[in-house]
DNA sequence: ATCTATTAATAATC
DNA sequence: TGATTATTAATAGAT
């Protein structure tokens, strides 16, 4: 609006940016005042120049400081409940990842498999059926490694008893008693090898499988 | 700018009064953008609607506090140094009356009468001549008080005088010693009666003596 | 500061 | 609200 259109962009040359200030300056303190009386609203308007001088305006009704001790206490209220807006979505996404970690356990266990289509099956028992060799072979493993353990053990307690029924012998040469059948101790009783197979409750909320297809985040 | 003219008054009809908030408020904000961009200006506008709705804008380069402390920090230094030129200024009042009432002291002591014209000099003549009579009455009002006062006090004195002579008299006759010559006690000497009547330095500034057009304040 | 040719804002209207 | 448009208001450039 003037004899030209100009680019909104600084203005280099100092002087004319001067003047452009003082200008627009007025204008947009009647625009404040008109804002005021017309809408019946409260303004502060603060503006510093290039140059670091300060303008003010305000509303007849009220003073610069009110407008922004409002304004603050206001904007402290929003930061909270800012806040809160993102706790509670957080809090959704949260049980929503909750939700998808129970189906998928119950669906290993199982259970409500009905929103499952034909892949998405063949896919979970193939997963379900690598996981379960998985399984087997750890416990062959452990079973294995345990049952050597335990033939050490045996061994080396064997080994300590004859030692000391010998010492023992030895000593009722002195004192006149004996025990000679160390064969009584023969190993451990045949329940120690029966492992819970029974599937139970486990807990593994959290625990990612990389299952096929369930999305859970 | 619009279809009609309007009166820069409250608008009454609520709706229409939100609806010119609404359009005005972007306008303004348009404005201080500009204003940014153009001049290199830092500008903070905080606006409440008449149904309390807070809307801002802030220069990008800084925030709405930032603006506010350095305005509140300049009104401060405003207000000190507004307080600094209301001090200065009374000061040189005071020391403008200073300087007339030292004159009208040397002036009534018979120095400086060469800015006094005829009309002034007859003046100051005639409210001297009143004041010394003034003074003379009441240094005759108080000489003869004093007078009186000493003259009663002098009468006390001697017959509280004569009253312990009496019993002086009266012990003497007991242990044998008399003073009868109570006339020694005439009177005060008579310099008491000198006042100093030399003019000297009076302590009078901002005394006034409702002289003429010596205009003091 | 003041003046105007222009552009920009907006009041009324839908 | 959102878009349109006839008007008024703001102002860029010149003096």
């Amino acid at each position: 609006m003037g004899r030209g259109k100009i680019e909104i962009k600084k203005i280099e040359n100092a002087t004319n940016r001067q003047v452009t200030y003082s200008k627009r300056r007025a204008g947009i303190m009647k625009k404040a005042t008109e804002l005021t009386v017309l809408c019946d609203a409260q303004v502060s308007l603060i503006m510093f120049s290039s140059t670091s001088k300060l303008s003010e305006f305000c509303s007849p009704s009220t003073d610069t400081k009110s407008i922004f001790d409002r304004y603050q206490k206001l904007m402290e209220v929003d930061l909270w409940s800012d806040q809160y807006e993102r706790m509670k979505k957080t809090l959704s996404h949260l049980k929503e990842i909750n939700r998808n970690l129970r189906r998928e356990i119950r669906q290993r266990m199982g259970e409500e498999l009905e929103g499952l289509d034909f892949n998405e099956l063949r896919g979970l028992e193939q997963n379900m059926d690598e996981a379960l060799k998985g399984v087997r072979n750890r416990k062959y493993h452990v079973i294995t490694t345990q049952t050597d353990t335990y033939k050490k053990k045996v061994k080396q307690s064997n080994e300590a008893n004859i030692t000391l029924l010998r010492e023992v012998a030895m000593e009722g040469e002195h004192y006149g008693f004996v025990d000679d059948d160390p064969s009584s101790y023969e190993g451990p009783p045949s329940h120690m090898f029966e492992f819970r197979l029974q599937p139970n409750q486990p807990n593994l909320h959290g625990v990612g499988y990389g299952s096929h297809d369930l999305r859970l985040a």
